[in-house]
DNA sequence: GCCGTTTTCGGCCCGACTGTTTTCAGTCG
């Protein structure tokens, strides 16, 4: 059982006991650990293990958390979640995920209606019964209703990062297969999707078939959905993701890859052209429509050279344009994660982050970067410790000293202060001034009018220490909607001001998403990519931003962490 | 439940908003 598994228990565990009102200092208990555990660098399994090792050794992990540890990894759960889960429907943990209601509403919903799923909290919802507990109201019924179409909206849908990993993990399974020479994701996972619906994996080799069987007798794999000769599907994971197995004939893989992939309008638009050529192209190969004989079809650059076209990469395959691109000879060179060369966003343990500064530019040059930016938050996150005038500029005099020393990488002194509802910073304009590069960033009322929205960031632009705008919609994949505002006027106002925006590579936010970065960039915006990291295993979210720029039509010319160091440096100091 | 200690008990990040009240609990970040 890997760490990531354990925390999410201790975090579950602490969600009943709040819906349970049991003692807060205890679910806080609970809470770090499932943090302590989920960061922790060695699996908790080994040291468990290990009769020389302690558990309790680990800050957070005291004797009560180590015997729960050794349930969980024992049995996969623990004796007071078993108990909670006697006395609340397993969906309570579902009920949490709709906004509106928290903890002691639930319980209290529980305790007067008899109900245990999201369909029968709907139709509370219609039949105005919510309203007649104490403290619900109207109003509510609407949010909490508002909130359930949003929840089945995206439910059925998992994280770029989710699916990536589970795809690592049963391709890593499946190259055992004997006789399986190439296995790879297709669809919307391959394309870099923020996220995903299900995963196709397309194996080929001598003796795929016997891949499939590999598959279904995997142990993450829950419920088998078919198994054919070519292809098997089964949920898979906890959290049900769909996963197909295709075996596939070496003739026909890259043909399979380029239908498999999509998009569905890519394809459309690349088959008509086909069609137009006297072709028809399906998940077998290219064929000419006269004698049915195979043009292309063993390598999906072939399937595309066959109808005039250069390959295309995944992430453009959304036909707004790219056909037109590749035909005349104008696709763009698109930025790649080894162009970049610093992260300019994240935490510490000076606020919310939990590792320290060197942790970090420890990490970072691990990484092979030449530069980074600390980027704690200001005092308006008070509930992260957020830093104030004195403390920002104390920190700025710091990384001064740090850098004469070195580190073997150099540091940027950073803020990412909050923009206030009023859009006023969070923190004076000469403290900000000290530090090297200022991220301002949304983190509260979200939930303004557009037109306010637009005009508490255009007076965050205003400032004339700011120069990241950063994860501008404030969205959250799968949980919360980008807040409402001006784009293009925000845009407009940024490339004027010289303020740069940032594509968040945190998987839980994407933020620019990719047509907002294509937007943007048409207006001469130019761009960085940071993965507002919390711990040093965060550092390698870059990627998925990398792929989100790369879904924009970005290339390394239009972000600025892929400047070398001096450079990057210079263009801090410039605006026009 | 953890931690640190004035060593075995007491403290444990907080502030604002919202909708419901008719003075504030619950939710959210």
């Amino acid at each position: 059982m890997e760490n990531k598994e354990i925390a999410r228990v201790l975090g579950e565990t602490a969600d009943l006991m709040e819906i349970a009102a049991e003692d807060g200092f205890r679910i806080r208990s609970y809470r770090n650990g499932a943090t302590a555990v989920e960061g922790y660098t060695e699996r908790i399994v080994d040291i468990l293990g290990d009769p020389a090792r302690k558990v309790t050794d680990i800050p957070g992990i005291g004797k009560g958390l180590a015997q729960v540890l050794r349930e969980i990894v024992e049995r996969g759960s623990c004796e007071r979640r078993d108990l909670l889960l006697e006395k609340f429907p397993p969906t309570a943990l579902e009920f949490l995920k709709i906004q509106g209601l928290g903890p002691k509403g639930i319980a209290l919903i529980f305790e007067h209606f008899r109900i245990s799923t999201i369909d029968e909290l709907e139709r509370l919802c219609q039949e105005q019964k919510l309203r007649t507990l104490p403290r619900m109201g109207a109003k509510l019924e609407e949010k909490v209703l508002r909130s359930i179409a949003g929840y089945r909206q995206r439910s059925g849908r998992y994280l770029l990062s989710y699916a990536e990993t589970m795809a690592a993990e049963l391709i890593e399974d499946l190259r055992q297969a004997p006789g399986v020479e190439a296995i790879t994701p297709a669809g919307s996972l391959r394309r870099g999707r923020e996220t995903v619906g299900d995963l196709d994996l397309l194996v080929t080799g001598p003796a795929a078939t016997s891949a499939l069987d590999r598959f279904l007798a995997n142990p993450r794999v829950e419920e088998v959905l078919a198994k054919g000769g070519n292809k098997a599907s089964a949920k898979v994971g906890k959290e049900g993701l769909q996963v197909d197995v295709r075996a596939l004939l070496p003739d026909t893989f890259g043909a399979a890859m380029q239908y498999f992939t999509g998009s569905k309008d890519h394809n459309v638009a690349i088959r008509t052209r086909a069609v137009k050529m006297g072709l028809k192209l399906s998940e077998y190969g290219l064929f000419r429509v006269e004698d049915d004989s195979k043009v292309a079809g063993a390598t999906e650059a072939g399937v595309y050279e066959a109808i005039g076209l250069p390959w295309i990469p995944p992430e453009l395959r959304e036909n707004t344009g790219e056909i037109e691109a590749a035909e005349e000879g104008r696709l763009p060179e698109l930025v790649e994660l080894s162009h970049i060369r610093g992260d300019l966003h994240m935490h510490t343990t000076e606020t919310d982050g939990r590792a320290s500064l060197e942790e970090m530019a420890q990490a970072a040059r691990g990484r092979g970067y030449e530069y980074i930016a600390i980027t704690d938050h200001s005092k308006a996150l008070a509930m992260a410790n957020g830093l104030d005038e004195q403390r920002a500029v104390a920190f700025a005099r710091q990384v001064r000293e740090i850098n004469k020393n070195g580190l073997g990488i150099r540091v940027f002194s950073g803020l990412e202060c909050d923009i206030l509802r009023d859009g006023a910073m969070d923190l004076a304009h000469d403290a900000l001034a000290e530090l090297d590069l200022v991220i301002g960033s949304v983190h509260s009322h979200m939930n303004m009018e557009a037109a306010e929205m637009t005009d508490r960031l255009l007076r965050a632009l205003e400032c004339p220490q700011l120069r990241i705008l950063g994860h501008p919609t404030g969205r959250i994949l799968l949980h919360r909607d980008p807040f409402p505002f001006d784009f293009d006027r925000i845009v407009a106002e940024a490339v004027r001001r010289g303020v740069w925006l940032e594509i968040n590579a945190s998987p839980e936010r994407l933020d620019l998403n990719a047509t907002l970065v294509r937007t943007a960039k048409a207006k001469g915006a130019r761009f960085t990519i940071s993965t507002d990291a919390h711990h040093p295993s965060h550092l390698k979210s870059m990627r998925y931003g990398v792929s989100t720029a790369r879904r924009g039509w970005l290339g390394p010319a239009d972000i600025l962490n892929t400047l070398p160091a001096a450079q990057f440096a210079a263009a801090l100091q410039t605006r026009p």
